[in-house]
Parts: C-alpha cells; structure tokens; sequence
DNA sequence: TGAAATTATGTCGAATATGATATAATCTAA
DNA sequence: TTAGATTATATCATATTCGACATAATTTCA
C-alpha cells in the first residue's frame, strides 16, 4: 500500500496493518469498507431529499448531531449496527437498503 | 407484548422497554434483529457446508469456539460488524451474503 | 451404553462504540 | 462581506462488545 494512503487512512482512525497483513486481509476488509460507506452514502442521502438537518436526524433517533455526522463520513467508530439500525429508524426503503446493500 | 415473550427475550439479554417504547421500537427493531438472523443462519449453513467445526471457524476469524456459538445462536452480544467480517473473510459468495442481507 | 468430540452458556478484563459536549470549519443568504 | 445556520472534528465518561476461558450440555459413533 502506498505510504500515503496508509497515512490518511490511519489519520483518520483506520487500523493498518504491515504490507503482509494488508494483503492478507485487503478483499473482505475492503469488503466491509465498502458497505459501511454505501450505508453512509445512503444515510446522507435520505437525509437530504428530505431536506432535513443533522439535528433533527439525531433527535430522532435519540443521538447527537455530531454522531449523525460521523456516521455520514463513515468514521470508524461508527458500526454496521448503528447504520442499519438509523436506515431503518428513517424508514428507509428496502429497495435504498438493498441498493447499498449490493454494493458489497 | 405478551409476558412470556420478553421474559424470554430478557432471559437472552434482549433489551426490552416499556409498552410504548416498545410500539414505537418494534418495526425497525424487529427488522434489525430478523435481519441479523438471517446473517447468523448463513454463517452457521456456510460452515456446515465446509464441514467445519466451530473451532476451525474460530481459528479462521481469529476467535473462540464459544464466540462463534454465540454468533450462530444469533447472541445479543453478536454485531453486524462481527458476522459481516466473518461472513467476508469464509469467502461468502457474493450472492449468498447479498440474499441474506436482503431479508431486512 | 459411554467416552470423545462438538456445541452451548456464563463470566471477565480489555478493547471499542456510544451519546454528549465543546468548538472549529464550512456553507447560505442578505 | 458577514452573521447565522449547518456540518465537521476532538474529546470524554459510560456502555457495549470482544476474545478468552471454564464448564455444562449435547451430539457422535464405536
């Protein structure tokens, strides 16, 4: 991997391993990259077309505006099960979620 | 929600809110949690197939026996996170894992 | 049968995610 | 431009999940 990319990425709050374990690991770790962005993507964008803040997301889902931001920027400390579970919350369409979804 | 049914699910660890948080919750929970199933039922068919026990799948994720148990059981304490990776790194076919997330 | 293998359950310290808060950065109209 | 609104980033205490271990329960098969 080239260095700079690694830096961003660990930057960012992103576990890098050394150029074995990356290649060892790159497919389903890219894999579920991936996903958790499609899920961000979609986030982001039911939250637009609804023309609604960050605020008001995360009051109702009973989180904080900045929380609703990292899950947006797909900040790693954000989960799989937080994603899923805001989409849904949302009322997200099954036809949004399997389009993200498909993306794996 | 009958008594029975969330002592049971108290009884697995499931969080279980009042009446009306419970009303207001159900859909998207009820979603989540089906939907987590249905990725638990895949690991545990994917691993039949192989002809693995838990122990060879947990050397594979790096894990225990007793956590990838929990994840077939489908264990509150079990993320998304946790079974798409492992999903990912037994090489689930693409559609295989596609259809199972698809159930939401 | 019953011993060995496999799976299930309970618990724990460590690691990670969470909502909250503060504040910086960016965008939007006027 | 600039004030107000919105979004991004940093940090924290708390809560939750993790792998590990012990051990119980179940299955397998000779």
């Amino acid at each position: 991997m080239e260095t700079a990319k690694r830096k961003r990425l660990e930057a960012k709050g992103w576990k890098v391993g050394d150029a074995a374990e990356w290649l060892k690991l790159a497919p389903e770790e890219a894999a579920y990259i991936e996903l958790k962005l499609s899920l961000c993507r979609a986030l982001r964008e039911r939250r637009i077309r609804k023309k609604l803040t960050q605020q008001d997301i995360a009051r109702i889902l009973g989180s904080s505006q900045s929380r609703v931001a990292k899950m947006e920027a797909g900040d790693p400390s954000v989960t799989l099960d937080l994603l899923v579970r805001s989409l849904l919350a949302l009322g997200s369409p099954k036809k949004k979620l399997e389009h993200a979804l498909l993306q794996v």
